[in-house]
DNA sequence: TTGTAAGCGTTATCAG
DNA sequence: CTGATAACGCTTACAA
């Protein structure tokens, strides 16, 4: 691997002349030509590692995500991307699979990797999680849920749950069914849900029957195969669209009709809500936003500037065909 | 930021003896435990770059994708991640963005960042991204396309081609309608096709019409508006299951009946295929076995070990609803 | 403008 | 088993 120096002896000057060179460029015109040539012939690059060693700047980001197959979260990465791009950075992004102990080991790889900041896609918050957090000097900043001071980014996941429960009632409907996910994801898990249950219960004569899923399309696919025969509900509300999706299919499949049946939403506003048929109604989330202004955040937090603990993003409801007024 | 030194200094030992514990160990009983304590109580952390500047080595694995959002590539990811790790490389992805120049800046920034090898989701293969492969040192393997002298991993798409062509006859189709990409993509966009219409013009008295879109779901949906009121075909082959997802909404937005009115396939094995209806026939690709066959070949490149230039992997025709025999 | 030399945090070598 | 010392490739005072 040809390096500084090399380049330097065979343009005849000091390697700090090479250097100089790379960086400022302020050298004179006769010894840039002679630097020019031989790093073209040599196919010279300088080496990122020496370089972050001495400067003790990496201009990387670490992103944690938990799976690689998420809509929203590759949405959010887009945006992560863009940005990061923009600002000059290189992105690392990692995979914990969904798994508390790869989140912190990554968390861990990134730090030695003295990455400048940490994106976390945080699928729960426990105490491992904050004091992992609290232990490592690179800024972190969450994205998804919250907890006691530390950074994070979340979407309104209870003002959320109180536009469905809204919409819904004013359609008519007074006899639900939620199909949630587990609490351990609070955003998602209780938030959503309980914007919903408080909205709706704020009727009277109104019920809520629960059904608990995970975030697989398989998992709500062969549980709608189930509840759909058994419930009271008119209207069916998902805690994600996957969810949604794959509750239409088990619909389908028992040959009820959406929304002459049942209503059906989802929260998300994924692409693939619009390509099946009913379309299904939803909450759009603005992903792709939040992981520019999650760059921005966490680019503060690099510099040390003040920033707000908590940035909560707005959504809002779009009404599509999957859900009509009771009658 | 505390260092080697530190350690040493406080455990009262030289640093080449921390170094030694934290690489093989050997060291007495003693002064490990002296070590061990000061490491903890510091949080010690060992430097990543001054490691990989000395060792010239990196454990990292560079990935470039085309979009974030793409359910093949993101399959292959987990491929590649779940092999990745149980090989102890870290994986630096980065996004081009559909755009060449940034494929080649990717390319050189991997390789001064000392990556041990890159994994490249090709678009297309132009001369430049021959030249610009040749020019790192770094081994690269190219996902998806292949060209003359370059290591690389893909699909059978010519025979996909013809098993959708064979499968289609067997119905009694002889009209039909190819929704193709541009052949920029030598892969998806010509081998696909080729097989396809080889297979099918074998046949006497078949017709082949054929449009042209992008691999966005808006694009096909846009112009299947309006070819599906002109075509003659009673089946129509989609060159990607995304391509077929969103011309079924626009059939479904006429009021065509599928597979009643036409016939549909894609290509691609997506899971959205299974959460439409009709669910769509396709051809599944093992997307996730070549991201394992990919970084597996990757290594054996790396440690310089002898592997085919080209590899190619089987698929197989997954019949769903949305093709029936023609009547 | 250019060169010398020190140092970034590690690991490897080689005496002791 | 341990410690001094020399690299790794680069940047940056400081001096010339």
């Amino acid at each position: 691997m040809v390096n500084i120096n090399d380049i330097a002896k065979q343009a005849g000057v000091a390697k700090s002349t090479v250097s100089r060179y790379l960086n400022n460029g302020s050298v004179s015109e006769d010894t840039r030509r002679k630097i020019e040539k031989i790093i073209k012939e040599t196919g010279y690059k300088p080496n990122a590692f020496a370089r972050s060693l001495k400067a003790q700047k990496t201009n990387m980001l670490g992103v944690i995500i938990p799976r690689l197959n998420s809509a929203s979260t590759n949405e959010v990465l887009q945006g992560i991307d863009e940005t990061a791009r923009k600002l000059g950075y290189q992105l690392i992004i990692t995979n914990s699979d969904q798994n508390n102990e790869r989140e912190f080991e990554n968390l861990q790889t990134l730090a030695k990797q003295k990455v400048e900041g940490i994106i976390m896609f945080a699928r729960e918050m426990t105490e491992d999680h904050i004091n992992t957090v609290k232990s490592v000097e690179t800024p972190v900043l969450f994205i998804g849920q919250k907890a006691e001071g530390i950074h994070s980014m979340v979407h309104q996941d209870y003002e959320a749950g109180t536009k469905i429960g809204k919409y819904a009632l004013e359609l008519g409907h007074r006899h639900f069914l939620y199909v949630g996910v587990p609490e351990t994801d609070q955003a998602v898990g209780v938030e959503r849900r309980q914007g919903f249950i408080d909205r709706v219960t704020a009727v009277t004569g109104t019920t809520i029957e629960r059904v608990e899923t995970d975030f697989s399309r398989t998992a709500a696919y062969t549980k709608g195969l189930t509840f759909l025969k058994e419930t009271e509900a008119t209207y069916i509300v998902c805690a994600t669209d996957n969810i949604a999706v794959a509750v239409l299919k088990a619909a389908n499949e028992l040959n009820y009709s959406i929304p002459g049946d049942f209503s059906l939403s989802g929260f998300g506003g994924y692409e693939a809500t619009a390509y099946v048929s009913p379309t299904i109604t939803t909450v759009s989330y603005p992903y792709r936003q939040m992981g520019i202004e999650a760059v921005n955040k966490l680019r503060q937090l690099i510099e040390k500037e003040e920033v707000p603990l908590i940035t909560d993003l707005q959504n809002n409801l779009v009404v599509n065909e999957s859900t009509a007024p009771f009658k």
